[in-house]
DNA sequence: ATTAGGG
DNA sequence: CCCTAAT
């Protein structure tokens, strides 16, 4: 009893297209049917029906986003609006990878073209619209664009006027671009788009975006992608930033430019050469203006293609541009310097997906439409614009919803989709058979000694550092007696370990959090000594052949708190000023191991050090002074 | 399975 | 510690 469902193959709203340039797409056809909770469609009602045809009777010309709010209150939860991932790459992956039936779809819209449309409860089946641009088209990246472009710029360039900024700075600049990017186009939207262009003054790649806090960084998401976001992830910010502004080169060197509220595919001869004189503010405004017009598809669409595009494009455009904008230099001097200290990271799945889901609620807290979400106010337009086009699956109904599988969209079942992320905490495993009945109390039989016994070996250990433990002599008695005490509890850990994993396989319980002695710092710092840093596997498995329960990751963890201790705690100016100080059982490590980390640190690859140094380097002086964090045990 | 990094 | 991407 959900959701409102467009769907294709009835009233076909053609004529009003005056923006239909060239006649080669087919009709907008629209039909209402309402989905049921359990998948089955029914007629819709009559007031539903009004609704709707109110709707497209009165909005159609120039929706605004708040119409574009009332339309997605007719796109709610279950409905599946779809879009096939147009101009994008994934879309030859996509029948090349053969994972999707894309063919299959042809087919079923062929089929349902060919029925009558008459009846609108003949076509029971479908409960899917798919947005598809025609696949002969898609061939060329540049043709693709040039449809694309023209598709969209008819709908919605100046759509994104919503965004405001106030800076007046950032107005002088934004004029500029809009001078520039529109050439001599003057008109309504014109102004509107001026009068909003970004902020552009913090999207300078990401050595900017370092320094940036998450609200600026959403805020810099906002002024490039035109939307908000609610995503809090530092990086997946940054790297959504500057994606964007990097992949507005592409349309620099794809030699479109804005007019008259469409992308025109200049001559080739503005392509490369002409890039270099431009003014970085219109390349900016260029990007800005891609991300309206392009971005008006799916934002999954947007973002996962252009994400999963990002490298290697990005490389091989800049290669093609063969010239750097500011944006491009100090984001590849970074990269590359970064590249060869760290790893690159993808963004996380969590986060994606995290941003699927919070997008999907718009203002009101309905869902909307994932078709409909991304680009504001363009999408509903463009449904009407583009060819709406049907799913059958022929003879099996059932709802489907889109998802999103590196980089281009599919359509899963709807009851398919499951939720990825890690189980919610509150399920507990109460609700397994397999965890044995008597687990919970010996676990907590379990837990509570190794508590006690932490806590013995902590106060023993403060004792130490009480009574100035210099000699290793002197520690190494100690720590005797202390691995004594850890080896009994060892066995019990394991007991608890393995328990812990039949369970964490769920995803549910936490390991026992095991401070780490002094004993076992000195075994890790002998170990990456031995074996050098990187090799836990080793380290652990020579090293710490009697701590079953620190792994690899442990070991490596551990070692690079170590090491940042080194590098602030050591620090010259730290007057012992130890924070968190007020907890008696957490003990700073002496100075004599950190002074040792530290010397393996700068003796091993200079790739530990440097890593650091850069990663400090973007805090400056604050971390000069080294309060950010001490070693402790 | 390990390792690297971010949280 | 946890989680996840990269290898």
């Amino acid at each position: 009893m959900e959701v409102d469902t467009l769907q294709g193959a009835q009233e076909t709203k053609n004529g009003e297209n005056d923006f239909e340039e060239n006649g080669s797409l087919d009709p907008v056809v629209y039909q209402l049917v309402r989905v049921e909770g359990d998948g089955t469609l029914v007629p819709p009602t009559e007031d539903e029906v009004l609704q709707i045809e109110q709707f497209l009777d009165d909005k159609v010309d120039l929706p605004s986003i708040d119409d574009v709010g009332n339309v997605e209150d007719f796109f709610t939860n279950d409905c599946m609006l779809l879009k096939e991932p147009d101009f994008e790459e994934g879309y030859s992956e996509l029948e090349t990878n053969g994972e999707i039936h894309t063919q299959q779809f042809d087919a079923d819209l062929e089929v349902d073209r060919l029925k009558p449309s008459d009846d609108s409860l003949d076509i029971p089946s479908k409960c899917t619209v798919v947005h598809d641009h025609k696949p002969d088209k898609l061939n060329t990246e540049q043709g693709d664009n040039n449809i694309v472009h023209q598709d969209n710029a008819s709908t919605e360039t100046p759509k994104s006027t919503v965004l405001n900024d106030s800076c007046s700075a950032e107005k002088e600049k934004a004029d500029a671009c809009s001078r520039s990017v529109n050439n001599s186009s003057t008109g309504p939207s014109v102004s509107g788009v001026t009068s909003s262009v970004p902020d552009f003054s913090i999207l300078r790649g990401e050595v900017c975006l370092d320094n940036l806090t998450i609200r600026e960084l959403q805020e810099a998401f906002r002024a490039t992608f035109g939307r908000e976001t609610t995503v809090k992830d530092k990086l997946w910010l940054k790297r959504r930033i500057t994606m964007g502004l990097t992949n507005s080169c592409d349309v620099q060197s794809s030699g479109c430019v804005v007019k008259d509220y469409k992308i025109v595919c200049k001559d080739a001869k503005h392509k490369l050469p002409t890039i270099e004189g431009l003014p970085k503010v219109e390349v900016e405004a260029t990007s800005l203006v891609r991300f309206q017009v392009l971005g008006s598809g799916n934002e999954r669409d947007t973002s996962s293609c252009s994400y999963y595009r990002s490298e290697d494009q990005q490389r091989s455009s800049n290669r093609l541009k063969g010239v750097s904008t500011d944006n491009d230099e100090s984001e590849g001097t970074l990269q590359d310097e970064q590249g060869a200290a760290k790893r690159l990271r993808k963004p996380t799945k969590r986060y994606i997906e995290e941003l699927a889901d919070t997008e999907t609620l718009d203002s009101t807290g309905k869902l909307s439409s994932p078709g409909k979400r991304a680009a504001h106010g363009e999408v509903l337009l463009r449904q009407r614009v583009t060819p709406l086009q049907e799913v059958d699956s022929l003879s099996i109904t059932y709802p489907t919803r889109k998802d999103t599988f590196g980089g281009f969209s599919v359509h899963v079942p709807y009851a398919s989709r499951m939720r990825r992320g890690r189980p919610r905490r509150n399920f507990i495993s109460f609700l397994d058979d397999d965890p044995p009945v008597e687990c919970p109390e010996v676990q907590m039989a379990v837990e509570t000694m190794l508590g006690k016994d932490g806590e013995h070996v902590n106060h023993k250990n403060a004792e130490k550092k009480g009574g100035h433990i210099e000699t290793a002599e002197k520690k190494g008695g100690h720590i005797e007696t202390a691995d004594n005490k850890e080896i009994r509890s060892i066995e019990a850990d394991d007991i608890c370990r393995t328990d812990a994993k039949t369970k964490t396989k769920r995803g549910l319980k936490r390991k026992h959090h095991r401070a780490w002695t002094l004993s076992e710092v000195l075994k890790l710092v002998d170990g990456v000594a031995q074996f050098g840093p990187g090799k836990w596997s080793e380290i652990r498995r020579l090293s710490f052949a009697s701590y079953s329960y620190r792994t690899s990751v442990d070991l490596k963890d551990k070692w690079r708190n170590l090491l940042r201790a080194s590098q602030t705690q050591l620090s010259p100016e730290n007057d012992g000023v130890c924070p968190r100080k007020s907890n008696p059982s957490i003990i700073p490590i002496p100075p004599a191991i950190l002074l040792r980390v530290k010397e393996l640190a700068e003796l091993q690859p200079q790739a530990g050090n440097l890593a650091a140094a850069i990663k400090f380097s973007g805090q400056s002086s604050k971390v000069a002074q080294g309060r950010g964090s001490s070693g402790f045990l």
